[in-house]
RNA sequence: GCGAGAGUGGCGGAACGGCAGACGCGCCGGACUUAGGAUCCGGUGCCGCAAGGCGUGGGGGUUCAAGUCCCCCCUCUCGCACCA
């Protein structure tokens, strides 16, 4: 061996040779449990990968090389998401094409993966973009189609004047575009397509109790579905036959403390029922909503506003006839856009009566007999109060109650209202998925059938965005003007193309079977693979994706393609890595390290040892160079550990009772670090131990401690590992082999350190024989001179004793 | 405003309610070397010459014992934004 280490001389060696020994390639060894790793496949952006990027891939790798080594099939394998805006802007941006430029990004990707050593089956790769990839995107948008899950509808949608084309609500960030936050949307019109996530809401908001994932991303899950029982209830519009004001309410045991009813601007019977005296101060009001931002719309410092339509609404509990106001801080797009106002228990309804002095009445007493507040509502629940038949009734009571008198009176029903809205699939861009749509003049909307797949994108030079609002696919007569698969009449295809997130609903399924041609996914290896075992990617998709991807999962249940309701039983989060800054790494801000320079520089292995070591996993930090130079030294030391050794000509040894125990012990806290996903205190276990092993020399570190020690390196640190295997003595890659064993009993300590403090302070350490018993060690800690001097004459009134830890005397 | 998470040496970070600061970076001292971002040995929370004392954002509490559990407050990060 060299004297010195030198990464530059063993890492594009083995980076070759695993390579054309194909080392990496899915095994299928039906005796072997299976083990299916998944990171979130990204984007290529011409950017390249970062160092901060790793911080995903580098412990994915570690988790799937020691699940291999410890007897499982591993499946682990990388693709592309790449289409999409992003692929489309930058192609745009650089007069590129992405057929092109997604290739040759992902191409760079791909070889800086390899670079670091990520362990992937490559003959899975996979690509969004590709025909033989989205050929069956579209397929599976054929199937919510036919199950009644894909819907068109005329929706006011957001519009972005960068972007050019329509945003799903999820966004728009702030009322600005989501990649433009200095862009406020407005509103535009067009038919869109839906797919109905909202019927799935249920299930999504209660199967989240079938999978292990950070409680936070569960919850902005449970936030972001909203669910919440109430009632939907109708009233008649004075003076209006045959009109009335459905809304939902939380609160219907509230209904006779009704004093108005307030309309989102919106309203399509704002138009209907203002009286004429009213009509210009109200479509001045209407108009400035439209107009308004949404920054200014959302705001929540801003004072309420509202006008009155001159329109009554008839309460059929109080009697009492109320006026309907419109205000934008009813929304639209939630329930039915209206809302009974209970001033006296709603905070919001309070702070507008009040402005607009409208009545407060009280209906709901605390339950502890105090009185009801005026400055303010009282939202918590309590006694019905002036509620008529109510009176009395706790308000769980009160709500069955009005429930059930409504229901009677066929004037509305309990019902249970989602936060979570149908999510927007069209797009108008030019690189995305076609939707195989056709309209027919004379069949209509028809399905393009599933031997006429892929629709395929056609080729064409200029792809910018219309401004118009239709897809730059519009212009290519070629492609719109096609035959209608059951007339066989002229007809022109759908232009609009799918969101990019369609396209990573079911690619975990993909990679079961990258090749399968006569389906998404070969049912058995689905069925084999699937579920996901360990997903890991950003928290930035705790809601959009991982939500597409589980309802898409339940469709594919529901249609009895799969036998798994969740794709994802175990989610974890990478922290993110920040610069040196501790700003984003950004191209624009200059601050960006690449794992190029940091392999140039130090070597794969010890870049992907720092990546492990700088912090907990799921924890974000700083970049910090400095920590490369330290695992690179580290590197070196055990380089200086294995040559000695080898040099010795790799004695079997005759290692002392300390040193095996020593050896044993490293085996089963990195096992259990590495296991639970605590790189760096595994890491720690490590170099902690090459301490204890660089004093001994090759004879007394014995075979056992140095192969096991190469063993569990060789997964975080593989190419210097498999250079260590090889001069050890094998033959065969290191990476084969299976993660070392450790034997309990030989982990056990003989003898123990009993602290013992005086009034809880440490005044003496006991070396006592492990199985020494209580009364033993009570009487030595008691006998102790350390003590005594700080009993101060007094004798112990008290004496705990925790069996191998600690005596606690209390004076 | 609501929700979630986090505050520990100069720095990254360790620590089933039981010795706070493992491991690493940096720094200080030494050894060996004619340059190599080398290696090895020792030291390194703060105050103190010492015995000892003080220390995990601040303040209370529970406990023989609190970084860890409970209450209040401060700061930072992330998510959500009037959800009827």
């Amino acid at each position: 061996m060299d004297e010195r280490y030198d990464p530059k001389k063993i890492e594009p060696k083995w980076r070759e040779e695993w390579e054309q020994c194909d080392l990496y390639r899915t095994r299928e060894d039906p005796g072997r449990p299976k083990f299916y790793g998944l990171e979130m496949f990204p984007y290529p952006s011409g950017d390249g990968l970062s160092v901060g990027h790793l911080h995903n891939y580098v412990p994915c790798d570690v988790i799937g090389r020691y699940k291999r080594m410890a007897g499982f099939n591993v499946l682990h394998a990388m693709g592309w998401d790449a289409f999409g805006l992003p692929a489309e802007n930058d192609a745009i941006l650089k007069k590129l094409h992405p057929k092109q430029t997604v290739p040759r990004y992902a191409a760079n990707f791909k070889r800086q993966l390899k670079l670091v050593g990520c362990a992937y089956d490559w003959s899975r790769e996979i690509n969004s973009s590709s025909p033989e990839y989205y050929k069956w995107t579209q397929w599976f948008f054929l199937l919510l189609y036919k199950r009644g899950l894909a819907y068109r509808a005329l929706g006011s949608q957001w519009w972005c004047e960068k972007c050019r084309t329509i945003l799903a609500n999820e966004q728009v960030v702030n009322g600005c575009c989501w990649r433009h936050e200095d862009t406020p949307v407005s509103k535009k019109d067009l038919e869109q397509w839906f797919f109905k996530i909202t019927a799935y809401a249920d299930r999504l908001l209660s199967d989240l109790e079938l999978v292990d994932w950070p409680e936070p991303i569960k919850l902005m899950q449970r936030n972001w579905i909203g669910r919440s029982e109430g009632a939907e209830i109708a009233f008649a519009v004075a003076g209006h036959p045959g009109k009335e004001v459905r809304f939902f309410t939380t609160r219907p045991d509230t209904v006779f403390g009704v004093s108005f009813m307030v309309l989102a601007p919106e309203h399509p019977l704002v138009a209907q029922i203002t009286s004429p005296e009213r009509r210009a101060e109200v479509e001045a009001y209407v108009a400035q909503a439209r107009r308004q931002s949404d920054i200014e719309r959302l705001s929540t410092v801003k004072e309420k506003t509202g006008v009155f339509t001159g329109a009554y609404a008839h309460n059929p509990f109080s009697g009492k006839d109320v006026p309907i106001w419109i205000a934008d801080y009813v929304l639209m797009g939630y329930g039915t856009g209206a809302i009974m106002a209970a001033p006296g228990e709603d905070q919001r309804d309070f702070e507008f009566a009040r402005k607009y002095g409208l009545e407060i009445p009280i209906v709901t007493a605390p339950a502890d007999g105090s009185t009801a507040p005026t400055d303010r509502a009282f939202t918590e629940h309590g006694i019905a109060v002036n509620s008529g038949f109510l009176n009395g009734m706790r308000t769980a009571a009160a709500i069955a109650a009005v429930c059930q008198y409504v229901e009677q009176h066929g004037i509305g029903k309990a019902t249970v209202s989602y936060r979570i809205r149908d999510w927007l699939i069209s797009r108008q861009r030019y690189w995305g998925c076609p939707i195989p749509i056709v309209y027919c003049p004379k069949d209509g909307i028809v399905a393009v059938p599933d031997d006429q797949l892929p629709v395929t994108l056609p080729d064409m030079t200029d792809y910018q965005p219309s401004g118009t609002g239709r897809s730059p696919l519009a212009n290519v007569p070629e492609f719109v003007n096609t035959t209608c698969p059951t007339c066989g009449g002229p007809a022109e295809r759908e232009t609009d193309t799918l969101d990019g997130f369609a396209c990573s609903s079911w690619y975990f399924l993909r990679f079961a079977s990258p090749h399968y041609d006569r389906g998404p996914f070969e049912p058995q290896a689905g069925n084999y693979w699937l579920p996901v075992d360990l997903y890991v990617g950003g928290a930035e998709h705790a809601v959009m994706h991982l939500l597409y991807a589980r309802m898409w999962t339940k469709v594919m249940y529901d249609a009895g393609l799969i036998n798994f309701v969740e794709p994802f039983p175990v989610l974890r989060n990478q922290g993110m890595i920040w610069a040196a800054d501790g700003q984003k790494m950004s191209k624009s801000k200059g601050n960006v390290v690449t794992p190029d320079a940091m392999v140039e520089k130090y070597g794969a292995d010890a870049l992907r040892l720092w990546e492990l070591f700088m912090g907990p996993f799921e924890e974000a930090t700083n970049w910090n160079e400095e920590g490369v130079v330290g695992t690179a030294r580290y590197l070196a030391r055990v380089w200086n550990l294995v040559r000695r050794f080898v040099e010795a000509g790799c004695p079997e040894g005759r290692p002392a009772v300390e040193t095996l125990r020593r050896a044993h012990k490293t085996v089963a806290t990195v096992t259990d670090h590495v296991e639970r996903m605590r790189f760096n205190t595994a890491l720690a276990a490590l170099m902690d131990q090459l301490n204890y092993l660089q004093r001994l020399t090759p004879a007394e570190q014995g075979r056992f401690a140095i192969e096991s020690y190469v063993l569990m390196l060789a997964a975080m640190a593989p190419f210097v590992c498999e250079e260590f295997w090889r001069e050890l003595g094998h033959t065969g890659s290191i990476h084969l082999e299976s993660w070392p064993r450790f034997d309990t009993e030989l982990t056990r300590d003989e003898t123990l350190t009993v602290v013992v403090q005086v009034n809880g302070k440490v005044r003496d350490r006991l070396e006592v024989p492990a199985d020494a018993g209580e009364a033993a060690v009570r009487e030595m800690a008691l006998r102790s001179a350390a003590v005594a001097r700080h009993l101060d004459g007094k004798s112990p009134r008290k004496v705990i004793y925790v069996p191998g830890k600690l005596v606690s005397i209390v004076a």
